[in-house]
RNA sequence: GCCCCCAUCGUCUAGAGGCCUAGGACACCGGCUUUUCACGCCGGCGACAGGGGUUCGAAUCCCCUUGGGGGUACCA
């Protein structure tokens, strides 16, 4: 089916506060926001708070403000307002007691009195034979009076909607239609004991009086659909447009779950990233990631492939979604960072540095704009911004607090009898000589002394590299040297140097 | 157990019956460049899950099998 959107488009997204923002749901959000854009509708944020025992504390601000850093920023929701709030669910209680009002007075609903643990026991016992299991309704079901009744006698009462005995069949604007029999729906919970709706009903509720016209959401809640569809009818409210999208998994095939983390951690390894935040401080680009996800799942048709946020907008429609779980490729997002960092303004690559810096909590943090730009200038062709800050990490330790990496010290300075050692004190007077302290003129002197010495730039480039980085990784060499300063050089030259002399093998 | 969804290179994908001896990108493998790490350039390897149909003709349509995924909560 092909929908004419004649309405004007009003999408949302609807994170639970749970947490970070995880790379799946940042993929539901950019398409929400592409399709609002695209259509020149709008995009509402809406927090589903309705789970007390799960609410994360500060989870609310993290989401938004790695919201903020993709750039898809919403036009109703928290901090912005709208004319259909509150846009936290917990705040609109009254309005979902309404409806429920409603349909417990129209017969299409029912409190149940049933203890959690004993519909517990039938699901584990149905499992552990190998049955299906699904709650009977209970007939009759109990009356208004006797729920209210139960309620303020303090049991733990709940509302139950009465699914009809039909087929519902939605016509999915990615899968097409999709058609879920009748049995396979319970008569679900709408309201839970603690007085709090469930997601189901909070969800179609809200989504009807924010006159929400398409539902692009992950694949796990396609089942649901039936469920919301009949809550509808029976509401009386209009059916969306659904489109539901495929899921993300790792290269192994695993979930991208935050458990992943957990366990590196506890192995020792470094945890791989799996929240937006995650990718922020591993030194990602906003643009990469949105670009890279756009592509999980969606393609302009040919070979196309580097797309912003605008150029998204001028191509992306649903009818390019996939219906296929793709995995998620970290190679690929590498290559598109390092593709990235090169596309982008030196402005603009200065302030997603600043941010890198900031968020990750960087030594480089307090460095001056010209001194980053220069940084940036030297380290081009990076792939992350973590990789630029160990690249120049030098720069930031004292003198004396330069650890050296005794694998790169026994291969490029001590090997040999220590003719690195010899190259690093044949160079260190000129060096002091030298009259003007730049790159250019730190290239044209050591060039200089490879020619005397009818030897390989690297022969003089890697031991000075490693006396004043303890590493065998930084910038081109005169960069390096001119990054550093005469001083602190000549200061590191003369203190491996002095170094070298205690050590047995020179 | 039951229900639903999906199926092209290792990965993301193009392909909407003949344009396909299946295209691109990442990865991988060679080579070039090179002061380290990256970057860059050139070349190569590499897929229509299997089986039945439909059709003059199928990666494209239908069925079955297999495989993968989702759901089956007083989570969302």
């Amino acid at each position: 089916m092909t929908s004419t959107v004649t309405d004007p488009v009003r999408v949302r997204f609807a994170p639970s506060p749970t947490g970070y923002l995880h790379i799946g749901s940042a993929r539901t959000v950019l398409f929400n926001w592409l399709l609002a854009r695209k259509h020149g509708g709008t995009f509402i944020l809406r927090i589903e708070d309705t789970d007390q025992a799960r609410h994360v504390e500060d989870s609310v601000q993290k989401i938004l403000d790695d919201l903020r850093w993709l750039g898809l920023t919403w036009d109703e929701g928290p901090q912005v307002g709208g004319d259909y709030g509150p846009y936290f669910q917990s705040k609109r209680l009254e309005i979902y007691n309404r409806y429920l009002q409603k349909l417990l007075e129209s017969g299409h609903a029912y409190y149940a009195l049933e203890m959690p643990q004993q519909l517990t026991a039938l699901r584990d016992a149905a499992k552990a034979a190998k049955q299906s299991y699904k709650y009977v309704r209970p007939d009759p079901p109990p009356t208004i009076a006797e729920g209210e009744a139960a309620r303020a006698a303090g049991r733990p009462v709940v509302v139950r909607f009465k699914m009809p005995a039909v087929d519902i069949t939605v016509v999915d604007d990615i899968l097409g239609p999709v058609t879920l029999p009748a049995d396979q729906s319970e008569d679900f919970v709408i309201q839970k004991g603690d007085g709090y709706p469930t997601y189901h009903f909070a969800c179609v509720v809200d989504d009807e009086l924010m006159k929400i016209t398409h539902v692009l959401r992950g694949q796990e809640h396609l089942i649901n659909t039936t469920k919301h569809v009949a809550l509808q009818r029976a509401l009386g409210f209009a059916t969306p447009h659904y489109a539901h999208l495929s899921v993300i998994f790792n290269m192994d095939g695993t979930k991208m779950s935050k458990r992943d983390k957990e366990k590196a951690a506890k192995e020792g390894r470094r945890p791989p990233e799996i929240d937006v935040h995650d990718f922020r401080v591993a030194g990602y680009l906003p643009e990469t990631l949105v670009n890279y996800i756009a592509l999980l799942g969606w393609s302009p048709g040919d070979d196309r492939e580097f797309f912003n946020l605008d150029e998204l907008t001028g191509v992306f429609g649903l009818d390019r979604v996939g219906k296929t779980n793709a995995r998620f490729d970290r190679e690929k997002l590498l290559s598109f960072n390092t593709t990235w960092a090169t596309r982008l303004s030196p402005d603009r690559l200065l302030e997603a540095f600043k941010d890198f810096i900031r968020v990750s909590e960087s030594p480089m943090r307090g460095t001056d704009d010209d001194l980053l730009r220069e940084i940036l200038r030297t380290c081009a062709g990076f792939r992350t911004f973590r990789q630029v800050e160990e690249k120049v990490r030098f720069l930031f330790l004292a003198d004396n607090a330069i650890e050296y990496d005794p694998k790169a010290v026994q291969k490029v300075l001590a090997k040999n009898n220590g003719e690195g050692y010899t190259a690093l004190s044949e160079t260190l007077p000129r060096l002091r000589d030298l009259s003007a302290w730049t790159a250019d003129a730190v290239e044209k002197l050591i060039h200089d002394v490879c020619e005397k010495k009818a030897v390989q730039m690297g022969a003089i480039a890697q031991p000075l590299r490693v006396a004043i980085t303890g590493t065998t990784i930084s910038p081109s060499i005169h960069d390096t040297l001119a990054l550093l300063g005469r001083k602190r050089t000549l200061a590191r030259v003369e203190k491996c140097l002095k170094g070298s002399q205690s050590l047995p093998h020179v």
